[in-house]
DNA sequence: CATGAATGAGCTTTCATTCAT
DNA sequence: GATGAATGAAAGCTCATTCAT
């Protein structure tokens, strides 16, 4: 019966989300209102806060292991499970370390509670995967918990790079990328 | 010899690093000078702006592959030299990581053309001496970049888990990891 | 019969004279509309402005004394008439008081004009029915501008502690202070 | 040995009550400022909030009774006494009541606590005072309350009337009305 | 006519920076 | 050089008012 609404909150969102990544915490919410094509009392109709909006536009997406992987590998097969979920953990991560880092940077009084955003939740689900293989005899005994940090390590530090190069990798170089480190977590580079 | 009146920039510094580091960048002035105990004035005498006290505070160290190893290495042994090369860079990403997520999440506007921000150096050093040690005939050949990137982010990784946890692990519990790192990479979990 | 689906202006101006008087001019139009429970929008379709919705419900009463006495009180008694119109002052003042009060604590542009907020109607009043009582014969000759200010003020005072203290008296209490109000008018506490 | 206080406390706080008391709470600190001939910034330096600054302006004066009458009254003429006090109660209501509806009219989250503004006070004294009259046998025995009360209560209306018509009486005016309430209290207007 | 989403002007407050000593 | 008072531009936020339904 009233005005119906016509501003999308999402996007917002994105607009925030988008100059909060590239400009840090301190871009002004006028800017941000301006980008968004809304005016600022809009804005703070739909967030409370400066801070709130911050933290609802860096909200931190979670990974599934399991999941992920239950649709789409071919089970007997370790090394192209393996390299499936390493382009799953790519992909995942492009969108949530920047944010992690962002919020790091930008300790909101609120935010130190939240255990979102505590890393320890994928490094379970990779650790708990790994277990299983060994368990079901498709994978060698070993530290899987070396292994699980190796392998998100690996590329935490490739999106890492690329965030501070401000250049994406091709598919192709990713693929050699992620093949290359399954194939030396694996195997190692000596022959023992 | 009495103790200087004037003040000693490296303790400004010190503080800023410290409070940008926990607050971000929006830690005011005055309570950088309040903390530091100084005037804002004097804080104004020393660096120009804020920015410029910011961009100094987080100055990025920098990892001399060469000169570290040269000093601390046995030549012939690969492995020992891989996990002393695996701490020296914990420790020094330890400094440099948080420094590093801090200038991207705030890009102060003259930052962008600052290429030391960049992390190619340090896979570039990496790089070189696993090539430098394949020519030697102490390595096997193999993908260097790869190799590289897996230590490197192997402890990136490790340093980023404890800036998000808040919680630095034991000098055990890192020399496991770095060995555990380091035998995996040379070795793989599996037997060919 | 049924219940009108209109709002009812009278219950607006009531909600608004109530949040008014306890918080001041600066309740929002908001909150006004939202302890209505209408719509911000219908608040503005009745009243063009916050401002007039101000003057609107701080409406001031008037008292008029000729009126009040005409059908209360019986002719010869002065002292009982006195009494009778001193409890309407009260009753009236603890309605105006705090209208005045607040109209003149913010003193919207408008307001400068209207001479309703004066005081000078009821000190008239008074002073006139007095002298009235006084050319009947039935009263002492006297200055009733003094007597009608004093009669006037002790009951403003009394009104006034109790705005002050947010504590309205007892009916007795009132009674006992109004009937030696009205005494000491009349007879002063010395003996000459 | 730093730049030197150049701005002057009292002088905000007379500007600002000056504009309070004109215009009431909704005064912006821009023009309190500006008025002031400071910055807003200065303003705030000052005072922590624009309320902090509202409750330090309209501070309320105390009023001693016996201090008061203590250094100018000739001890045995209670005429001559009320009268002082009741031109001394003027001058001290036509400071204080102006503040005290301001602060009533503006119930600012803390005052509600502040007993300061409570009323009680000058009727404690006032009562107090009589009582030690009436004790030194120099007055007759009489209900204190409602003489105090009436005496204050004259004297508050009086000032109300000056508040609301803009318009302060003439010192003539005054002693003859501050002359004809002691007068009607002490003897009342009819002969028993 | 009632609604409440949208607005934008204006508010209080902060804070990096300057300046007089 | 050290100080901290003073500044003013801009920030975050509010809110009376309008408008599309």
């Amino acid at each position: 019966m009233s005005r119906p609404t016509t501003i999308d909150t999402n996007e917002i969102l994105e607009t925030a989300r988008t100059l909060f990544l590239k400009r840090g915490f301190t871009v002004s919410t006028a800017e941000i209102a301006r980008t968004a094509g809304i005016s600022e009392g809009s804005l703070f109709n739909r967030f409370p806060s400066k801070e709130k909006l911050f933290l609802a536009s860096m909200d931190l997406p979670t990974f599934d292991v399991d999941n992920f992987l239950g649709e789409k590998t071919e089970a007997n097969e370790l090394e192209a499970n393996l390299n499936v979920l390493a382009v799953g953990l790519l992909d995942f991560l492009r969108i949530r370390l920047p944010r992690v880092m962002m919020l790091k940077s930008n300790p909101i009084e609120t935010i130190r509670s939240n255990p979102a955003a505590g890393p320890e939740e994928v490094l379970h689900g990779v650790k708990n995967y790994l277990e299983r293989e060994i368990k079901l005899g498709r994978m060698e005994n070993c530290d899987s918990e070396v292994f699980a940090r190796m392998l998100i390590g690996s590329m935490v530090n490739y999106v890492f790079f690329e965030l501070l190069s401000e250049r994406r990798h091709s598919q192709e170089e990713t693929r050699t990328y992620t093949e290359g480190v399954v194939s030396v977590l694996l195997y190692g580079v000596e022959s023992r």
